[in-house]
DNA sequence: ACCAAAGCTGTCACAAATGTCACATTTCAT
DNA sequence: ATGAAATGTGACATTTGTGACAGCTTTGGT
């Protein structure tokens, strides 16, 4: 929960702080104030928010927090430590789930910015894990990606209900290379 | 009667520790002093009730503890549906997910204090979840109960990597009743 | 084209709140 | 017990909120 004083956002719109404060007092900007003399806050989601709503640039520094990382979902642990090399090769960080409960701790602890998904895992069905994020306002902008041996039919129902690209196994590691890039730097 | 140290409000407010100690200290914030030097403590239910009167956010980690719920983890609807009745009845709030990704993004995302947990879910490794949520310090606290059709030694064997009790199906109300309301008042 | 009103932003100075730093002391985890 | 990490404190440095006022642009009417 990173908050930005008044003084912090007058200093990224290049604009006097005694604006800042009249747009938060006149609710164009949501925030809170301390409890001293009313200091404000505003919550970075929040700011971020305002900038996109009026068009203004978006600093680089509070777009991804630290470096944006990939979740790679899947069972088989040699073919995720395959992607994960893959990832690495192109300079992105990565983290493996091999279970469908340590996928959702994952993401949502480190909020990666891609997430690679096996759609056929024993026991886990992908099709609903794609579903129930996309339910989730706090990962609309999670890249979804499937990986699976599957068929066209199904991999063009999983775009369907929400996921970002297919890469139909075995993929080449250069479809997987721009596939990543192309995501990663939105 | 879980407590804050300053520092931890200092960081949940994205604020100074000196600020917090003079919050004390002008008894803005309500809290307590211990005999030592008199390091401050804040009673979690008095820090959300400031932050409320301050119209500030409350973050997520603290919704958890401020009203303590349950996750009811369990792919058959009706079962879980079943133990949610019981927990409200015994005054508790709970949450379901019907699969291991949605409990790992809800574990996660509600903090609840007591996680119920059918082992032998098609695809869902029961125990490797025990030991995954272990291996977290972040969830040292939670506990989990295991409701499982299995035999003894299974419920033994998740008992001795993890779990904090078992309850065999089926299971009498009585039995889960007595179970939550132990855990829930830890 | 002209003018005035209205709305937004910038400037200034001051008081109040918050942050910084160094160091002694206490807690905490091992 | 014991060392690492967190906390409290005082003095001092910065930032912030506020009100009043001025400049600029927009708007609308003539």
């Amino acid at each position: 929960m990173k908050t930005l004083t008044s003084g912090e956002i007058a200093s990224y719109c290049d604009v006097n702080l005694r604006t800042v404060i009249r747009w938060i007092e006149s609710g164009k900007l949501k925030g809170f104030k301390l409890p001293g003399r009313g200091n404000n806050r505003v919550l970075v989601e929040d700011f971020v928010e305002f900038l996109e709503r009026h068009d203004m640039p978006i600093p680089d520094a509070l777009r991804g927090v630290a470096s944006p990382s990939i979740l790679i979902v899947d069972d088989e642990m040699p073919v995720a430590k395959s992607i994960q090399r893959v990832a690495r090769r192109a300079g992105f960080d990565s983290f493996i789930a091999t279970g469908g409960f340590q996928a959702g701790i994952m993401l949502s602890q480190y909020e990666p910015k891609v997430m690679t998904l096996d759609l056929s895992m024993p026991g886990m069905d992908g099709y609903s894990v794609i579903e129930f994020t996309r339910d989730q306002s706090k990962y609309k902008d999670l890249k979804i990606v499937v990986i699976s041996a599957l068929d066209d039919i199904s991999l063009q129902r999983a775009l369907e209900i929400g996921a970002d690209a297919t890469l139909q196994k075995p993929f080449s590691n250069h479809d997987l290379t721009s596939t990543l890039e192309q995501f990663m730097s939105m």
